[in-house]
RNA sequence: GGAGAAGUGGCUGAGUGGCUGAAAGCGGCACCCUGCUAAGGUGUUAUAGGGUUUAUACUCUAUCGAGGGUUCGAAUCCCUCCUUCUCCA
């Protein structure tokens, strides 16, 4: 949630940035809902200073009929407060449906343009492979990865993985695990699966993204699309003290996304599933410490990337490709060779205070004491089912997949006869 | 699944209808005192949102798990929900 202040204060300029990201900004509409507010505010508390003013004389009342005064008179101006509040409730609930679906400021770093085709590539790492070997098609064939059985039990979108693939999948995940807790100092957290909505607007998912989302039936709740949300609102309506910061968290869990308008996209493989399994790095820290953070996060998911030695390239999101949330964004990308090209195995992101102004975490400066929003980021550390594909598709002939050094004593075997 | 108890400020904990935004203690902060680390004294110490103000500051409103209700008036009474604990299955 931007700053409404924001937008009072200087209109033009917030006008103008997330016009870049391609959001119209209502300014007339905001500002007058905002004035309306606070008149609103105004009414009310006033009549309800007088109303407690009103009451302190009660006791002092000397005669019943002085009493019975007070009461009505004082009935009379809660009737009013009352008609006020409801008018405050609706004004400050039309105020909100509309911020909470304000995307966030993109940052000074990030490029301008309408879509994908303005981000910035700002690294690559490994050297590309030509192939035709696709990862679905050929561990299809071997039984190892069933779509087929997936779609039977499920629908489509929806995998079996067996044996050695159903292994090396959970060696990665352990791989990652332990990297990210025992290098780079994460700590590793079990959430659940299942959250609320408040913790779905808390993230930004809600209110604008419902239908990307899978809602049980009957209740207020949601299957995770990440585990950015549990993950970041462990510390919802938490103060936190200077010296907490950094916070790193990291979980593993499935991921579940309905998907919905990417009917045809990505049919092949298992790249688009609907549920799939994601190591997520989370960060909370100072402001002034966040574009370090969002630094350390890409390089930790790198650091995966090299150490399984698949190539991939960095690239810097631009403002038609951003996120919801997110003020600046570092997508990793894996080389997939049967495509010829790079896809989305990471994605590193920025949200300044956008998520802790919706989540309510603050922290308490060490030497003013002042409270102040803190910053959150987040990245997949990786994705584990693309990462399984990218490495698939980039350590084999067609007839062997051979398992990087740092995953054989995980897997128990170095290669994959197919 | 069934029965009961409880949820108050950073923490412990008092408070069963107005004098309570909330005693007391601990902790934090500021100052004072003290010729060694220590101890003592005084004051101060919730959050959010309005208004006046360049600012300091002042003032108003709301908040005692959440939401409703009763009442002129609710931390206190009633209802619903959430959470925690205990006992039973």
């Amino acid at each position: 949630m931007i700053d409404i202040n924001l937008i009072i204060n200087d209109p033009d300029l917030i006008l103008a940035k997330l016009a870049s990201r391609g959001y119209m900004l209502d300014v007339n509409l905001i500002t007058k809902l905002h004035e309306e507010r606070k008149s609103l505010i105004n009414s009310k508390e006033s009549i309800a200073a007088k109303k407690n003013k009103l009451n302190d004389k009660f006791k002092g009342a000397k005669s019943e009929d002085e009493k019975n005064l007070i009461k009505i008179e004082s009935q009379k101006l809660e009737k009013s407060i009352l008609e006020n509040k409801n008018l405050l409730e609706k004004k400050e609930q039309d105020l909100k449906d509309i911020v909470l679906e304000i995307p966030n400021i993109p940052s000074k770093e990030t490029p301008i343009g309408t879509d994908e085709s303005f981000n910035k590539v700002s690294k690559s790492f490994g050297s590309l492979k030509k192939s035709d070997v696709e990862h679905s098609s050929l561990l299809s064939k071997t039984g190892l990865l069933d779509f087929e059985l997936g779609g039977s039990i499920t629908k489509t979108r929806f995998v079996v993985m067996k044996g050695q693939i159903a292994k090396l999948h959970r060696a990665l995940v352990t791989y990652m695990l332990n990297t990210h807790t025992e290098i780079n100092n994460y700590i590793e957290y079990n959430v659940p699966y299942i959250v609320n909505k408040d913790s779905l607007i808390g993230t930004g998912q809600l209110p604008k993204f419902e239908e990307d989302l899978f809602k049980i039936q009957d209740t207020e709740l949601y299957l995770i699309p990440t585990a950015e949300v549990p993950l970041t609102n462990i510390y919802r309506n938490k103060i936190l003290n200077e010296s907490d910061l950094p916070l790193k968290l990291v979980a593993h869990t499935p991921c579940f996304r309905s998907e919905a308008g990417s009917y045809g996209k990505d049919t092949k493989g298992i790249i688009r599933q609907h549920q799939f399994e994601k190591i997520e790095l989370v960060q909370i820290v100072k402001p002034e410490m966040a574009d370090e953070a969002l630094e350390s996060i890409t390089c930790h998911a790198e650091s995966i990337m090299e150490a399984l030695e698949i190539p991939y390239q960095r690239v810097l999101l631009s403002t038609g490709d951003l996120g919801f949330s997110s003020s600046k964004t570092n997508d990793i990308e894996a080389w997939f060779p049967s495509q010829n090209t790079y896809r989305e195995i990471s994605s590193c992101s920025s949200f300044t205070d956008f998520q802790s102004r919706r989540l309510n975490i603050k922290y308490r400066e060490m030497d003013s004491k002042k409270k102040s929003y803190v910053y959150t980021l987040n990245g997949s550390g990786l994705a584990v089912g693309r990462t399984m594909a990218a490495l698939i598709e980039n350590h084999t002939d067609g007839s062997i997949i051979s398992i990087p050094t740092v995953l054989q004593d995980l897997t128990g075997f170095k290669t994959i006869k197919l």
